[in-house]
This record gives C-alpha cells, structure tokens and sequence, in this order.
DNA sequence: TATGATATAGAACGATCGTTCTATTGTCAA
DNA sequence: TTGACAATAGAACGATCGTTCTATATCATA
C-alpha cells in the first residue's frame, strides 16, 4: 500500500489548498494534506518545489505560486497545427477576473434579454459586465432607459443630439429628449456554453 | 496633517494588499498599510473589521476577506429600475475565473479569425475557451481541422456520419471523411471592449 | 474646564511559524 | 547481500506570529 510521492502531486495537493482556502498552507498543513506526520517533510518537499521553480517565496518569505493555477493556456502552446494568434495581449492572461473587469467596484452584471443587440453579437442569456462612472464614446453600447424600458444600445452623439441605435434592424433609431438616462457603458460580454 | 482613519480605509487597504500580493497581511504588515507604530493597534483596527463583518477568521484562525474583492454586484443590488434577473445562478458568479473555466488543465484559449460563426454572436478577436477531452453532443461548436484549416463549426452526428456547419449563410456544410480532427468543444466566448 | 470615549504606542506573553539537526526506514542498483 | 541514496520521523531552535496588557495622546461633549 506504498505510494511513491512525485512533485507533481504535492504541487497538485497544495494548488488545490489554495483554490479551497484563499490562502498557501503552512508547513504544519502541508504535512497534513500530502499525508506525513512531519513537518520536516514538507519542509523537504517545498525545497524541492522551489528548486523546481514551482513554487516562490515573496519578499518576507512567504510561499507563493509561480503561477496562477486558474490560467488557460494559450492555442500555440498546447496543439501544434493551431493557428498561433501571437498577439500580445493574449500572453497577460492569467485571470479572467482581472482580464475582464477593470473597475470591480463601479461595474455590475446584467443578463441579456431581448434580442435589440443581436447583429452586434450580443445575444440572450448573455452576461454583460456594464460600467458606470464612465463617459460614452460614439460607437459605444450602453445600457439606457429608453421610454422607461432599460436597453442596450449603440451610442452616437452628434453635436448635442444623441442617437441610440439598436444592432437589429426591427427596432428603429431612437432620438430620445432630455431625459435620457444612461446607466453605463459595456465594457465585455461573456457567454458560456454547457452549464 | 491629522488623518481621521475609517472601517473603509483599513478595508480598502487591505484589500489592495491582498490582490498585490495573493495572501493576507500579517498584523505588523498591516500596521505598516495603515501607518500606525503598533501591532496593537492594527489588532484594534481588525477587531473593528471582524466585527463589522468585513474579515472573517478561518478554521484555523487565518485572517479572510469575506466578500471577493473583484465579485461583481449585481443589476438589481446596484440601480433601481434596472429589470433584475433574479436567476439563480446569478448570485453564485464571484469569479470569472471559476464561472468560465470548469477545467483549467484541459482548456485553452483560442483568439477569433474569419467569421464563420458570426450568426452564432461569435465575431472576430473574440476569445473562445476551447476544453479538449469532451465529447461533442449535437449542437455544439467545435474546434475542427477541415482541409488543413482550423475553424469553428457547429457538430452534428447522425448515425455515425458527421456534420459540421458554420453559422454563416456564406459557408457550405460540411461533411467531412474520416480524418476528420476535432480539436475540442467551445465552452465559452469572451469579448472585451475599450482595451 | 472636566470627563469619558476613542485612538495610538510600546512592552510582554505563549503559540506557532519556518528551519535545521539527527536518526531511522525504504528502494534500487551494483 | 551490500552500499548508496531517497524519503520519513521527531526533536530542537530562534523568529515571528497573534494577543493582551498598561500607558499616553486626542477629540467631542457636557
């Protein structure tokens, strides 16, 4: 009933610590989860990890993750024949959170209803993360109360006229008056298949 | 140059501590955050924040954030007369990262060429999250080699013959032979505005 | 001004931390 | 079988942790 410990499942044993707890285990801890009475083990083990670039210390020595355990790999890394975006960008995205949501304290979640968005890709059932306290650009979609529905619409501003344009070509350009209320601008839409 | 210190100074303090550095302050760390001499008195502070409900003490007597940092409030928390979803799946979404993501290791990121499932709201420089060892079910869209290309197409099986068809009138369907490839099924599509 | 509540400083305490040591057990190749 | 190395146990150490104490400074209000 001997198991042989490879770095890979203490490296698996102590990411899935962190994702539970928020937090890196201690030593004490570490001997618990990877099944050792000793913390001189996982004393031994961690040596290892951090040779192996696994794991880091920060400045006051504590443990960190080298990596984000929730990153994605990119295309060209995984399946070779892939088409390789090779975008910059793309190689900073370790966290969908902070990818997506700049302001988490001024945004907010909307489910899509409605179909006015369509053309624009923007589709029921859609998550669109909606920021306020941010001036709209022409071109821009924003959430507004249009006759005292709220909807999404495409942003324009000519002058002092505002239009706001639906991506659908069943609903008609509206000029709205003076009391206009825009509550934000889209900033993303996410959508996820296979619940 | 007296500074009168809040609940939500020390919060937001500790807060941007935690997603700077992934873990909590220690208390001497925190007295160094909020500019006191004394662990005592960043003890004080924290009492406050346990108490107000803003940190909570783990099993093991750890400090953490009670709430997510970067979570989202949702539509009907934040602006009255904004339709509230009230779905129930709405009120567990506190991370991207975990909302979008069911399989880190099996997934990867693909960015968005051509427009063949453009009347599937998928567009051009969207990200897909692409999960591979998934057995496509009918109607799903797939990541699929087709004549050395790689595309995304909408995958039907009838019997044992398969069908790939894009969402785009322009496109013909395809019905591929027997070295058919298909890279992974999209499990998610994310798009950003105003990089 | 007097008084109580609030906020800060600094010292002290036991508990736990991370680290290091010795000693023992298990594994595999010579 | 034997030797070399890897892995584990357990004890010990100083350092830092979180907590609690007393004492002082600041502020609002009576």
């Amino acid at each position: 009933m001997k198991v042989k410990r490879t770095l890979q499942d203490v490296e698996k044993k102590i990411t899935a610590f962190f994702l539970d707890n928020g937090r890196m285990p201690s030593y004490s801890e570490i001997a618990e989860i990877i099944g050792v009475r000793s913390k001189s083990v996982a004393h031994f083990w961690v040596a290892k990890l951090l040779d192996a670039g696994i794991l880091q210390k920060d400045s006051k020595g504590f443990l960190t993750l080298t990596r984000n355990p929730r990153a994605l790999k990119l295309a060209g890394e995984v399946c070779a024949g892939i088409p390789v975006p090779a975008e910059e960008e793309l190689r900073d995205i370790v966290s969908f959170d902070e990818y997506l949501v700049r302001n988490p304290q001024n945004s907010f979640l909307l489910s899509v209803t409605g179909d006015s968005m369509i053309d624009a890709g923007i589709r029921e059932k859609d998550l669109v993360i909606v920021e306020n306290n941010r001036e709209p650009k022409n071109g821009d979609i924003v959430l507004a109360e249009v006759d005292g529905n709220w909807t999404m619409k495409y942003f324009h501003k000519k002058g002092d006229m505002v239009v706001l344009e639906a991506a659908n070509s069943q609903y008609s350009t509206i000029m709205p008056r003076a009391d206009l209320r825009i509550a934000g601008v889209i900033t993303a839409v996410v959508r996820k298949y296979h619940k």
